[in-house]
DNA sequence: TTGACATTTCGCGAAATAGCTAATAAGCGT
DNA sequence: ACGCTTATTAGCTATTTCGCGAAATGTCAA
C-alpha cells in the first residue's frame, strides 16, 4: 500500500486547487463540464450570474489546472482537464452524509 | 459506468468541504491526521501558528465533517473521519503536475 | 472600417476569511 | 480552593474574495 506523503512545499499549490473547488457556482460549472465542453455563455446561463462573474470563476478554475479553454471564433469553450476531480464528489458526499446534514 | 449526478441543492454543502481543505495549514493538519490522531498542541507546533488559530482551523474541518474530536482529560484529540479525503491528494497532484507548476 | 457579438479586464463596495491577543472554560494535581 | 495546563471563544484589524457594471479586447461579417 503506497503511502501518500505530501511535501509541505506543495501544500500551497494543492490548497489552490481545493480553494478553486470551494465555491458552489464553480462546483456547478465543473459538474456541467463533466458532461462535455461548454462556452462561457452557456455556463453563465447555467449558474445564473453575469458573464464577467462566470469568466472570473473560469479563470480561477483554469489557473488551478482544473479546466482548460479553447477559443473558436468569438466564443471560448471550456473543458474539464482532470476527470478524477469528479471522484471527489463521491467522497465529499460520504463526508456530508456521515452527519445527517 | 455510473454517472455521477450532483443535486444543485447540495453544491453549497459540498463547496464547504472543499473550502475547508482550501488552506495550506488545514491541508497540513489533514495530512498529519492521516497518520493518526493528534492533540491540538501537537498540531499547533506542526503548523507553527498560535493555538487559537489552529483551534479555529480544526473547528472548520470538524464543521465540514472532515475530522472529529475526542476530549480526554485536558487535551482534545482530533482524528480524520473520512480517509477517502486522502485520495484527493493524488488527483490534485495530477492536476498540478499537468502544468509544470 | 463599422457594427454586432462573446469574452475578458478593471474598479468598486460588500462580505467573508485569517491570524493575533485577551478573555473564558474546563480538567487535573495539590 | 488554588494554580497550572489545554483548549475554545470573543474582539479586533488586515487581507482576500465575490459579484456587479463599465470599459477594453478580439473575432467575424458586411
Amino acid at each position: 500500500m503506497a503511502r501518500i506523503q505530501l511535501k509541505p512545499v506543495h501544500f500551497k499549490a494543492q490548497a489552490q486547487v481545493f480553494k478553486a473547488l470551494g465555491h458552489p457556482g464553480r462546483l456547478l460549472i465543473v459538474d456541467e463540464l463533466s458532461r462535455g465542453e461548454r462556452c462561457v455563455c452557456d455556463l453563465a446561463a447555467l449558474v445564473g450570474s453575469e458573464m464577467p462573474t462566470v469568466s472570473r470563476h473560469l479563470s480561477i478554475l483554469k489557473n488551478a489546472g482544473i479546466v482548460d479553454d479553447d477559443k473558436r471564433g468569438t466564443q471560448v469553450f471550456y473543458r474539464l482537464m482532470t476527470p478524477c476531480v469528479m471522484n471527489f464528489f463521491k467522497c465529499v458526499s460520504a463526508v456530508r452524509n456521515r452527519e445527517g446534514a
